[in-house]
DNA sequence: TCTGTATTTAGATATACTTCTAATTAGATT
DNA sequence: AATCTAATTAGAAGTATATCTAAATACAGA
């Protein structure tokens, strides 16, 4: 099946949302049971058995025997344990994400606070100003040492005010400084680092 | 919390069953958000996000640090980690229907098919056949040894037909005999031996 | 103190889900 | 074949959930 991540946990978790649905799992994992006895013992009716057995069957959580009329399912503790043990693997948190356009955010305030090259406005949420740092620390290249002459005239071209910009670069952790001279770093939201 | 096992997983499910949650998890799993910005990653409202966002926090799987008027949130992965872990421990399962009065459906099945001590007619659906002879069984004490001559008249106060009766009750395994001798046995369930 | 910004809360609406009854299917028993 | 039994499917009704708009809260900056 081509299915995303997203879509496989969406699944799983929707199946497992509902308070029937768990106490058959729990039933099943003692004992095997026909719809009816199911119905009986949580006091449900046959149909309603049926549908909610049709959500466990899609993920395979039950197997099933006939025996004459009656339809015996049992828990499959295989596929249970073996979901449960995939599905939040700490390295695929990620791709629950993976169809989301990170650009939108810094697309939206950017549109808000530059006019072409120009900051126009400086935001006073503390988010909105990193992506206007970010943005500015681009125009600067990677492996590259500016005098502070140089930093001040590139900031210039965007904002008037190349001094408070410039130290909050440094400050920030977009650039560096060492006796005089500038340079571009990877940035790391000093904030994560627990 | 004196929360039940139950109540506990089935308020993990209902959170995590749902699109949106799952891709704020997903978000947060790489950088901090303020809800603004994850209201525009996800093309939804604020209140939609802080809506979301309460979930979330009623599992503890979110953190959050106050900067000026942002809320940056975070993903706790340690929480996520530990309540994957520990929550389908194969041994837990059961109490899931802790609360499940597991004698309803046989006390269907007897209402309908006994009057008094005497079966009054054999249902012909297997887990209904079982539960009768599972209730006839019980007419014999474990750790005695009975002669065919004792079975009959023990099953004979229950219904006419004792040959079937004693027959099936070995065949199924609730009895068990040698030389001509029968004794109850403990009963297994031969159909969940995988 | 007043204005602006980000979030949250309250309340309304639209959608999705659970459960039921009624009808249908499938298979066993007479 | 005809009847009975158990399960499933279809469709309807009630309940719960997601999302929105509008209003309220909390706080920052001027």
């Amino acid at each position: 099946m081509d299915e995303t991540h997203l879509e496989t946990l969406l699944n799983f978790f929707k199946v497992l949302a509902n308070e029937n649905r768990l106490k058959i799992l729990g039933i099943l994992s003692t004992r095997e049971c026909s719809v009816e006895e199911l119905a009986t013992l949580l006091s449900v009716k046959e149909p309603t058995i049926s549908h909610h057995l049709n959500h466990l069957k899609s993920l395979n959580l039950v197997d099933l025997s006939i025996i004459g009329n009656d339809h015996l399912y049992r828990l499959n503790a295989v596929v249970l344990q073996a979901m449960n043990k995939e599905i939040f693997a700490q390295e695929k948190l990620p791709f629950l994400a993976e169809d989301v356009d990170y650009t939108a955010y810094e697309r939206k305030v950017l549109s808000t606070f530059l006019d072409g090259e120009r900051i126009t406005a400086i935001p006073s949420g503390y988010k909105k100003r990193m992506v206007i740092y970010r943005w500015l620390a681009e125009k600067f290249e990677f492996d590259k040492q500016y005098q502070e002459q140089e930093v001040n005239t590139i900031i210039s071209e965007h904002h008037p005010d190349y001094a408070s910009f410039r130290r909050d670069l440094v400050d920030l952790g977009f650039m560096a400084r060492e006796r005089g001279m500038y340079w571009r770093t990877e940035w790391q939201n000093p904030r994560l680092d627990n």
